[in-house]
DNA sequence: GTGATCTAAGAAATCTCATTCATTACGAGT
DNA sequence: ACTCGTAATGAATGAGATTTCTTAGATCAC
């Protein structure tokens, strides 16, 4: 006796592997990697699992891809928006807001970055954690600009101060993420910035001359911007 | 045919529960949480699989234990030693310190918390949790002694320096927990101690550097604005 | 338009565990 | 020594990821 076998349909390769992360991004947002299963998706998908290894090696690489062409989407306008913003503290808040309104928008995947992805061994190798290189280079580019300008201590180590803006930022919204309580951004954004700069901000250990010197400083780069 | 079976010991309950403990302590330890098979800490602790679901509810309940096991241990001088410490300074070092010391000793057990402890669900239910709050309590009564002391601002959320000094501390470990890189306990010490500290000290603003800040906030407006 | 061919999609087999369960036998209490 | 409670065993179960084999839509040459 014959069984009923579903219709088949080809679809162009990118519009099936576009199908297969839209479902994946879904069941990934909503369960914990373990409770997501590759049938699930593939039902979500309109597939049959075995298609989804077609194109993906693997449970943990759909996850991968899934986290990839999140990162891609984000990272887009980052750059552009950053680029209209003046000041170190304004752009320094602007990082950390910036990451907190992601982690508002996609807990789900905000947490199967921070559970299942980074920590893994193979993190460091992976193309996850080249688009999140690009993403807090952001933030190292700004302290830069913070020392260049004189108004960030220079004997600081950027790339720690980048640790404790993304470690205070995600310790922070931990609750969140795990579906406990709620994340007020700005407000989080606010206190954070606050503290950071402070840490980082030259000292009133300098003496008023050479504070003059460097208002002079700056006094003469804007009447040379004004002439 | 007769099959050889294993000969049958009996051992006094807390020492079977101690034996399968550490014996999953270490397996924990070296791989990631998939990777751990109840089979291979059943072959390492002596017994047979089945006897480990005597005395735990499953893999994920062994794992819980392992870590408040851990903690318990951790949390016994840890309170004595703070005690013997003291400045604000030179507390809040020892609570960096710590943490950062906790990790080298240990980065798999770290690894598990951070990959498979923490972020779940449940996480702020688990037992984990309370050893958990009870551990990072300490970095909040410094801060606090700190502010009745007056050398620590009174505005600033002490919640968020104590995730700001988790997060620092725990994000630049982990490459070191990826077993990628090194980790220099002494040093990163010294750094999130300096800017969390220079983040959170009151500053005597003499009324001419308060001066010099109104008018050199002037300045960036007008260069910001001009440019 | 037709047939050969390629390969996506489907369906079912396989394999790897965690977890459960019926059975066995140790050892404490009598 | 005998009994009984239960620790310990080892095999069965089952869920789910991965692999493999089969079927059939699409494409191209003619």
């Amino acid at each position: 006796m014959a069984v009923a076998r579903r219709p088949v349909t080809r679809l162009p390769r990118a519009q099936r592997v576009s199908d297969i992360l839209a479902a994946a991004r879904a069941v990934f947002s909503e369960r914990d990697y373990e409770e997501s299963s590759i049938s699930e998706i593939a039902a979500r998908a309109g597939v049959v699992e075995g298609t989804i290894y077609k194109f993906f090696a693997g449970k943990r690489d759909l996850l991968h891809k899934v986290i990839d062409d999140w990162y891609a989407g984000m990272l887009a306008d980052y750059q552009v928006r950053l680029a209209g913003i003046e000041g170190t503290r304004n752009r320094l808040r602007f990082v950390i807001w910036s990451h907190l309104k992601s982690i508002e928008e996609s807990p789900g995947l905000c947490r199967q970055v921070f559970n299942e992805v980074r920590g893994q061994r193979d993190y460091f190798t992976s193309s996850v954690h080249d688009h999140h290189r690009h993403y807090t280079h952001f933030a190292l580019d700004v302290l830069r600009e913070g020392i260049v300008a004189g108004e960030v201590r220079s004997d600081v180590s950027i790339t720690l101060v980048r640790d404790m803006i993304y470690g205070a930022v995600e310790h922070h919204s931990l609750a969140y993420i795990c579906g406990q309580g709620s994340l007020d951004v700005e407000t989080a954004a606010d206190q954070i910035t606050d503290v950071v700069l402070a840490g980082v901000l030259v000292t009133e250990a300098e003496s008023s001359d050479q504070r003059l010197d460097r208002i002079e400083a700056k006094l003469d780069r804007a009447l040379a911007a004004g002439s």
